[in-house]
Order: structure tokens, then C-alpha cells, then sequence
DNA sequence: GTTGAGCGTT
């Protein structure tokens, strides 16, 4: 509250902006402010608006003028030396330099590299890609061509280790060298591949792999890509295979209490975030209603989430909450995780015992493969509700549900499901009887119900013999 | 030559 009247009083004090009211006199209200923003020293200056609540330059913003921006610096005409401007905790918001946003040029920060031009930069690398010639169909041999950047992006953590993303709606006539172009933005590429029907033509997707962790972080984050002149979204992959990604970005925090809000559990997670990584944030909120006592939280970075799991217990509006892995999906089924499968049964009530002591070992030890746990692209400015987010979720749900209730990977010959007697098998075929994986339900009810399952089970200490792997895992002691 | 939700002949 101090602050934004702060923020809002320098805003009003700043008198070099460049402000559209100057040429109409009194429509000052609503007036939109700009800042001065450039590539380079001598690139073309944009000017960027400012939001009218607190005259802060949101990064959406920025990223939207310069792909892969990733922080602004100026002039410090004093010492001559070049000042980055302060963000906001949630890393959402450039604030005004202390002196204001007058008379200056921003400087667009590129991450992992200096003030390098970012047009020569690209200019190079379409003229690699054209010189490779015979490679220029990425669905050609590229047997070893980026062996030794592939190796740099070897995780044995498998935290960090980048996955090839998809990136949906291409324009048709779009190539594989401008969509690769576009992602050297933000940061080294190491392979796109654009996917074509056997006559060559596209089929509007393709999959992108980063050399940087960050890198594809800063993409995933951001909620709308734009290449050639269409719009674009990058997720991470829904398909079979093993390139999934052991990224988990959700909690579970149970024991929430009832008068515990959406924005409690936000504002504090966020705080707990940036203890964790200054950078981190809370992306979304969930309390399942009617309200059952938990919720789940995701964050921008699968490290903070990872980290939160660890400390396990927090107060919050005076009471103590759990926080644990969320609840198995999909791929946790699977049989091919065998006996050494992770069935992570989140703490609540009075089984809030921390994951590693339930189970005898750490969470860092535990490798989930399922997309639905990691962060879905998302507008930080503008995606603050759930309402909003729940939209997106919905979009893909049928696929998203369908996938969480097929736990062979039936598709796939390689998931064949053994003879064993599956108890995902029977829970998948349980719940296809009811048809809940046809329903287009949203993702994070379906979350819940299978909450609501696994307590079911863990309540019920007779239910060892059913060669769930829950009791294998726990000899049966919930 | 059209189209526009999806998920990959590695």
C-alpha cells in the first residue's frame, strides 16, 4: 500500500517522460507513458509504454518489442558506467531508475552474452544453417552436428537438463531456419525441427531444444511467441517418448484451512519463493472447491518447488500446512517405473508426514515424468487469476485427461503394458467406466479427485493386499 | 494453392 502510493507519487513526479496528454492538454488521467528503449547504443529507439497503475515497464512488455529480452541498463551519466534497473519480486515489472525514466535510453539485456548484437548474431547463424546446405531439412541426417552442445546440456541431476519443446501454430510457410532464428533470441539453439508431411510441407509445429536451462525456462514462461507474423505457443510436450521432462513445478499444501485464500497462499509462497531464488515466483493458485483442506501452488521454477518440498512444513494464517510433491499422474502409472515408481501421496491430515520420511528417501531422489506438472505458459500480467488460467488448462484438457488416464502408453509399443496385475490398470479402466476421462473437466479437478482417491487409500490401512504399488513401496504402513 | 488444433518417420 506504501508502495504503490510510493511509486505512484514518482510516477506523477516524472516530467521527461514522454507523455501523449502533452499535445492534448487536460485528458492527463489516462495518459499513457513511454520509455525510450533500444537494441543498442545505435539501434532504432521504441518506445516502450509504461503501465498507467504504477509507471513501472512490465517485462511482458519488453519481451513482446524484444524477443528474449531479459533486463534494460542505462547510462549512469555520472560514472559512465551502464546501471540495470530494478525488478519487482515477482519479476514482472522494470521499476524506474531512482532519478526516473526521463531523459534516458534503455539498453536491452540479452542473457549470456555481452552487449552483442543481436542481428549480427542472427545474421551469422542463418548464414551456418544456410552454408550447411545438405542439413538445411532438419529431417535430414544431422547425425552429429551439435554433438558437443548437446553434450554441454547432459544433466546427471536431470533437474536442469533441457527437453525439446513443441512450438504450436507455426505459419505454414514458415522454416526451420527463421523458427530457429527466432529462438536464438533467447539463447543457443540446438535444434529445431520443423515437422512436414512426406511431400515436405509443413504441418505448422515443431520442436526446439535450448542449450540453456533459462533459456527455455524464459520461452516456456512466456505465454505468446510471435514468428512470422503469427502467433505462436511453446509447451512443453504432451507426446509419448522419453524426452519428457522430470520438471516439477507444483506443490501440494495440505492441511490449508478453510478461510485461507488463493492470495494468502499466493503472497506467501511468493515470498517463500524468492527466499529460495530471487527471480522465482508463484505462477498459479489452486484450492479445489468445495474446499478439502489443500491446494496446490505452482511456481516458475522447478527448484523452488523442489525446494519447498524439502522444508516440508509452514505456518500459514496461523496454522501449520504440509507441503509435499503433488499427487502421481499419468506417467506414474506406468508400469515401466516398475517397483522403483514414486507413488508420492501427498500429505494431508493426519498423514501429513514429510515425503522423505514417509517413504525413506529424499524427494531429490524422485524423478516424476509428466508434463502436467510443469509450468503452463502463462502471462504473468495478465493471467493473475485462476479464472484466467483455468481457461487455458480447459483448452487442452480432453487430451490432458485422456493422457492421465492411459497409464501404458497404449500408443506406444515400447509402453506395452506387462501382464502384471496392474492396479493402474484397474484405477484407469475404474475411471474409464465412470467416464471422468471423457469429461472435459478441468486438469486440476481431475488433480483432486485423485487427491481424493489416494487418501481414500491411505485412510484405509486393509487395502495393502490389492498389489497397489503404494503398499508395495510402503509395506503397506500409510 | 486452401487450413489452424495438435504432439515428434529422431
Amino acid at each position: 500500500m506504501m508502495t504503490s502510493e510510493l511509486v505512484s507519487v514518482n510516477c506523477k513526479s516524472e516530467e521527461g517522460i514522454i507523455n501523449e496528454s502533452k499535445n492534448s492538454s487536460e485528458e492527463g488521467n489516462e495518459s499513457v507513458e513511454y520509455v525510450v528503449v533500444s537494441e543498442t547504443e545505435e539501434s532504432e529507439r521504441l518506445e516502450l509504454p509504461l503501465l498507467p497503475e504504477d509507471c513501472s515497464l512490465s517485462l511482458n512488455t519488453l519481451v513482446h518489442a524484444f524477443p528474449g529480452a531479459h533486463g534494460l541498463k542505462y547510462k549512469n551519466s555520472i560514472t559512465g558506467a551502464s546501471r540495470a534497473l530494478l525488478m519487482d519480486p515477482q519479476g514482472t515489472r522494470f521499476l524506474a531508475p531512482p532519478d526516473g525514466w526521463k531523459n534516458k535510453t534503455f539498453i536491452v539485456i540479452y542473457p549470456h552474452r555481452g552487449s552483442g548484437d543481436q542481428n549480427t548474431k542472427r545474421k551469422k547463424m542463418m548464414d551456418e544453417c544456410e552454408q550447411e546446405g545438405d542439413s538445411e531439412d532438419s529431417q535430414g541426417g544431422r547425425g552429429g552436428q551439435f554433438t558437443a552442445k548437446q553434450k554441454r546440456i547432459e544433466d546427471p541431476s536431470g533437474e536442469k537438463a533441457c527437453i525439446d519443446l513443441i512450438v504450436l501454430g507455426l505459419p505454414f510457410k514458415t522454416s526451420a531456419e527463421t523458427c530457429k532464428a527466432y529462438f536464438e533470441n533467447f539463447g543457443e539453439v540446438v535444434l529445431f525441427d520443423l515437422k512436414t508431411d512426406p511431400s515436405g510441407a509443413s504441418k505448422g509445429f515443431g520442436f526446439v531444444r535450448m542449450a540453456d536451462f533459462d533459456a527455455q525456462q524464459r520461452i516456456l514462461t512466456q505465454q505468446t511467441h510471435e514468428i512470422d507474423g503469427r502467433r505462436c505457443q511453446v509447451r512443453i510436450p504432451l507426446s509419448k517418448g522419453d524426452t519428457g521432462s522430470p520438471i516439477v513445478t507444483r506443490i501440494f499444501v495440505g492441511r490449508v484451512q478453510e478461510k485461507t485464500t488463493v492470495d494468502t497462499l499466493r503472497k506467501f509462497f511468493n515470498g517463500e519463493a524468492t527466499k529460495i531464488d530471487p527471480n522465482a515466483f508463484v505462477t498459479d493458485v489452486f484450492i479445489p472447491r468445495p474446499f478439502r483442506s489443500f491446494a496446490f501452488v505452482n511456481f516458475s521454477s522447478p527448484a523452488v518447488a523442489k525446494e519447498l518440498m524439502r522444508q516440508g512444513d509452514f505456518i500459514i494464517d496461523g496454522s501449520s500446512v504440509a507441503v509435499s510433491a503433488a499427487a502421481p499422474r499419468e506417467s506414474d502409472f506406468s508400469p515401466r517405473y516398475g517397483q522403483n515408481a514414486s507413488y508420492g501421496l501427498p500429505s494431508q491430515g493426519r498423514h501429513s508426514r514429510r515425503f522423505s520420511d514417509k517413504y525413506g528417501y529424499s524427494p531429490e531422489t524422485v524423478s516424476f515424468k509428466s508434463p502436467d506438472y510443469t509450468s503452463y505458459p502463462y502471462d504473468p500480467m495478465v493471467s493473475r487469476s485462476v479464472d484466467n488460467w483455468r481457461a487455458n488448462t480447459y483448452r487442452s484438457s480432453d487430451a490432458r485427461a485422456s493422457n492421465r488416464f492411459s497409464p501404458g502408453y497404449s500408443n506406444s509399443p515400447r509402453y506395452s503394458t506387462p501382464a502384471r496385475s496392474g492396479t493402474s490398470q484397474a484405477l484407469a479402466s475404474g475411471l474409464d467406466a465412470l467416464n471422468l476421462n471423457k469429461m472435459n473437466v478441468n486438469p486440476d479437478m481431475m488433480d483432486a479427485a485423485w487427491q481424493a482417491f489416494w487418501s481414500t487409500l491411505s485412510n484405509n490401512s486393509s487395502n495393502a493386499g490389492t498389489g497397489t504399488p503404494s503398499a508395495t513401496n510402503s509395506n503397506g504402513k500409510w
